[in-house]
DNA sequence: AGTATTTCCTAGCGAGCACTAGGAATCTTC
DNA sequence: GAAGATTCCTAGTGCTCGCTAGGAAATACT
């Protein structure tokens, strides 16, 4: 009779496939899933824990298991895409100089393959301009990295005698970096009629013929 | 007795100074530069009616005598904005062509004057993202509309014979303001370091000495 | 088989939200 | 000085929010 009760219910939702941790994982990732989306769409502020969770299938106090608050679900959400867009450094990380220069020109093409990330980016960072949070820390912080990134770049490529003339390696990282944030922008807000990758590919050859060294 | 009553109540917040209509107005005008401030550092969602009043140093309720709802409110600060910003711009509007390009470099140290303004650009831009509100369709015509103009000055400026080359005015349009959008964003979440007016420099001048034709 | 653990739900709490109803105080107009 | 208009408040409504308490169901352990 027991077992007859358990096959039952076997089609519930909580009794799908697999152990008990797996599902436990499954509903943690899909929960993630669901948070990214809608906090990228409708900001931190903007999502409620009930939507989170009924996209995820189940509901706010069973998101609230996994997550005990909601701001330590947007620090995970953060985590996560912090740490996919580490990976995807990672792959220009090996270079330096102008060759690292030369790769970011793709940067542009990589921010257009997940929309959700990229829009979760512009969201968040808005919705943290003013000091104090953590999470304001946070971009502070990956900002300055980034800059100087591309600006040790500027350095090693004018030391290489690959690029010349006067220009100031700080500044010219933050433009680079201003216009992959600010194409970002506008390729969110004109329904495709402005290309990231495009976009991106003519500053970065536009940069370098500007400051190689005159024969 | 009603005389010395009044006289009494005259300290009153009410019965500052003016007539009723001008009291009104400036009421109406302190809503609204609170307003500006909260939405610009909160986010629309993230500022509060309440708090918006007590800044403006009403109630809610009193508040909502001026604006009937917040919706209308934030219509108000955007039009107000908007009108500002138009004002700005006339200020180019007589030149076209490379003047128009050159008088761009200007922009930046002009945003720096009014962070506030800037921030609430940001702010609100990001918080519609995706298409559907009022809000979204204002700031997609914007954008439309300030591209087409720099890309009408780039033709002009190739026709005229200032600027040569093959490139793409749409291009160096769309990468123009995204330079004037990242750098607004950077010198928000940076406390200064980066310098929009440095940058834009920088960057307008590097862009007309790549394309200027060689002799 | 019995116990413990993991996962998720039902139910509800207190706070904050935008907004409303109705009235009081002030000023203008006659 | 009475009548009307303007401006703003007190008080409250219904709703949604993040979060909690406690329990139920399924699985794992012994």
């Amino acid at each position: 009779m027991p077992s007859m009760a358990r096959m039952q219910v076997e089609a519930d939702a909580r009794s799908v496939p697999g152990t008990r941790q797996q599902r436990g994982r499954e509903r943690r990732a899909a929960v993630l899933e669901a948070a990214r989306r809608l906090f990228s769409s409708q900001g931190f502020k903007g999502a409620s824990l009930a939507a989170i969770a009924h996209e995820a299938g189940i509901t706010d106090a069973g998101l609230l298991y996994h997550f005990p608050t909601k701001n330590d679900l947007l620090l995970a959400v953060i985590a996560e895409g912090d740490r996919e867009q580490d990976e995807a450094l990672e792959k220009v990380r090996d270079v330096q100089g102008l060759p690292l220069l030369q790769r970011m020109a793709e940067f542009g093409a990589d921010l257009e393959a997940d929309p959700i990330l990229t829009a979760l980016d512009v969201t968040l960072s808005a919705e943290n301009l003013s000091g104090g949070s953590e999470i304001n820390a946070y971009f502070v912080g990956r900002y300055d990295r980034f800059r100087a990134m591309l600006a040790q770049a500027f350095e090693e490529a004018r030391r290489a005698g690959d690029l010349a003339g006067d220009f100031d390696p700080a500044v010219e990282a933050a433009n680079m970096t201003a216009v992959l944030d600010g194409l970002r922008l506008q390729w969110l807000l004109s329904d495709g009629a402005v290309s990231m990758a495009g976009g991106m590919r003519a500053y970065v050859t536009g940069v370098i013929a500007r400051l190689s060294p005159k024969p």
